[in-house]
DNA sequence: TATTGTTATACTCTATAACTATA
DNA sequence: TATAGTTATAGAGTATAACAATA
């Protein structure tokens, strides 16, 4: 069994660009990459307003929210899924459970895996946030009509991989 | 004059969530921050594949942009555009001037100031950058109509703040 | 031999806080 | 006093590589 290092938690949402008055963003405009990350940082902003107090960050929410829709979901799976090395993967369990959200269970076809599942406690704290990161969400998408969301999701899904 | 450390290339570009096959994701696909979240990784692929070989990163590549476009550019406004701090904006300038793309010229009107500016050199990778990157970024968006590829920018400038 | 999880280590980017020199 | 830039230091998240146990 490894050592549960508990990792303190994150105090501030990540680097933000930000539309300075007076400065020239003719060059960045070019780019639909651009547009694109500025909304992206805006819905990170929204995440770390719903998710506050919870300790979690993008990774770990999503990692619960995987866990959750997957119960029994292996270490090496989590970290393909999230897009992040093996050694990562484990690092991010060991909060999760050193938080007690996460379980780890010995896999019974593979002696060599765990299997994740959330705790109780996980799927509260889960359920929770979802809820208000969810709201969070929402608000944003108000700004846009039923009909433009429905086109903005699908435009989206077709220019990512 | 503060030591010039050159700092060393980024060799892979960061994490990326990935529709592992066979896992379930339906609790992500509530959150629009997901799609987002997904195709803004691949917009930073596309930038990775077009900026190859030229050490630069996201900010590093805005922090050119910006200062191409608004010469004289002091580093404290260059952080606040980026969303980083002052501190953060000298190690990115100084990564800048040792590899020799922007110059720290001494301030006029005040002698704590520096003005930045693109060199000769900073002005030819800027535009090689610019054009491998805005190559990939319309490639990506030629998966669109010209009408649908309008209507995604403005729904995003819409939703970011 | 290959794979799962683990450990050790290092690197990148970021922040905070204290310093200096100018304003 | 306040601000621009700098320095020192630390933290968070990532990667790579080597290891043990199991497949």
């Amino acid at each position: 069994m490894p050592t549960r290092t508990l990792r303190p938690v994150r105090k501030s949402p990540p680097a933000a660009l930000q539309r300075v008055p007076g400065l020239s963003y003719a060059a960045l405009d070019e780019f639909v990459g651009f547009s694109l990350r500025r909304a992206q940082i805006a819905s990170f902003a929204d995440f770390y307003r719903g998710a506050a107090g919870s300790g979690l960050t993008p990774p770990r929410f999503t990692a619960l929210l995987l866990v959750g829709g997957n119960p029994g979901l292996r270490q090496t799976l989590l970290g393909e899924a999230l897009g992040i090395a093996r050694s990562g993967a484990m690092l991010l369990t060991d909060w999760l459970e050193a938080r007690g959200l996460v379980e780890r269970r010995a896999s019974p076809d593979d002696g060599r895996a765990w299997g994740l599942f959330l705790t109780g406690s996980g799927k509260r704290v889960l359920d929770a946030v979802k809820r208000r990161v969810g709201a969070e969400d929402r608000r944003r998408m108000q700004r846009l009509s039923l009909r433009e969301r429905r086109q903005l999701k699908s435009l989206l899904e077709r220019i990512a991989d």
